[in-house]
DNA sequence: CGGAACGTTGAGTTCGGTCAATGCATGTGG
DNA sequence: CCACATGCATTGACCGAACTCAACGTTCCG
């Protein structure tokens, strides 16, 4: 492997504090590998032969049952993906497509448990990413039980717009069909929900977003620490 | 504590495989108590002081925003809770109330994350704990996200059917307003579901439910080791 | 210049929620 | 013991949110 890449891999907080050693193991026998957008990476079901790290790009995971699908979440810089299932040796419960083209660094799951058990830092941080993950799922759990899919929509908006620095006008990462699918509603139904927003102070004009009243739209979403942080 | 106490914490799988030294630890600021029903152990926000563990009893996890509120999950004999906000030392993300009488194990975050730091088998098992609790999660937002209400109850029977061993007739633990609740729709809704069951195979009368024909049920529900597992 | 995929819009339908009334069980106080 | 209150489950009528189906416009790409 290039010095490139492991360098790559080293600055992933995921791996930031552990030792020469531990790093070594868990980059013997690692790829990192480019894929153009599109492309399935994992499937669900299968074993988790390798914990997934993206690099750069942006993966979808999603879950399909009886020929419907959902989106469950999409993952940028420096997300590992599957670890759940690499930790416990069960097969992955989502199937992970590149949005946009996208290098992912894959380890394979057994070093990963290898590490684990002799490396108490890198222990600490697999337990940290767990436990954000976790709490991340149930955040989407509540968003879901308790909001409409209008409220959703305001929340994500917000989310962006504050992810953003507060700026206006919001350029949409993944195509309106996918962000439907995550907020859990039809892309016909996402089209009138924009319109709906625009008494809550958001414009709309294509792919841009424009948040011209944000407190107008806080009112509206209620964001809240316990869904949204 | 009293010794009684002491083997009790220690049949837990959690503390069942670490050292002496690390279970003393764990248990010097520990408590035992007995909660009456319909008592609030915890609330969404606050401090995760202590991690909690069901001894004995049921409790429900739930979440309340702008006034709506939606159970999660309910724990019974040794399942732990609100384990993320202790490791991370975050506040709860849920609340959590008894349904029946209870008896939970009270341990302070901060000797679990001690523990965590200096026993390697401690903390294998927190993160096969925390591994199996994210994967319920997804397992959750998959269920809610794919299924019909109708599709999720038909699951939720056939799931306790094969938990109780295949019994035709089962007694629902909680009340149906807060299964309803759980699956993500309303009492109403549920009395309506079950009727729409009948065609289904399964036959209700009060509080016993009757599975007369599983294969029937199964048909219909598609159970998949992916979401109901 | 098609053709494909996506987004939008409109019409109609369905699923699930709201509201209200009733029945039923439990519990409390006279 | 009964009268009454309370809380849950059920049922019906109604309503609203979201889905389906279909048509059409746009963009992108071969």
């Amino acid at each position: 492997m290039p010095q490139k890449h492991l360098v790559e891999i080293r600055d992933n907080p995921l791996f930031a504090s552990i030792g020469a050693e531990s790093f070594a193991a868990l980059t013997r026998g690692a790829y990192v590998q480019n894929f153009p957008p599109h492309t399935e990476l994992i499937t669900e079901g299968e074993a988790a032969d390798f914990l997934h790290i993206v690099s750069t790009g942006c993966v979808e995971l999603f879950s399909i049952w009886q020929g419907r699908e959902t989106s469950m979440s999409f993952q940028t810089e420096n997300s590992t993906f599957i670890l759940a299932a690499t930790i416990k040796d069960l097969p992955y419960l989502m199937s992970a497509r590149t949005i946009t083209k996208s290098r992912v660094i894959m380890i394979p799951s057994q070093d990963i448990r290898g590490v684990f058990e002799r490396d108490s830092m890198f222990a600490k941080s697999i337990v940290s990413e767990l436990a954000t993950c976790y709490r991340n799922a149930i955040k989407t759990a509540k968003n879901i039980k308790l909001r409409t899919s209008l409220e959703r929509l305001a929340n994500y908006i917000l989310k962006l717009h504050l992810a953003q620095g507060g700026r206006i006008e919001l350029e949409l990462a993944v195509e309106k069909r996918r962000i439907a699918s995550f907020l859990g509603m039809t892309p016909e139904n996402l089209s009138r929900s924009f319109a709906g927003l625009k008494s809550h102070g958001v414009e709309m004009d294509g792919q841009v977003i424009k948040v011209v009243d944000a407190a107008k739209l806080e009112e509206f979403a209620h964001p809240n620490a316990l869904i949204d942080g």
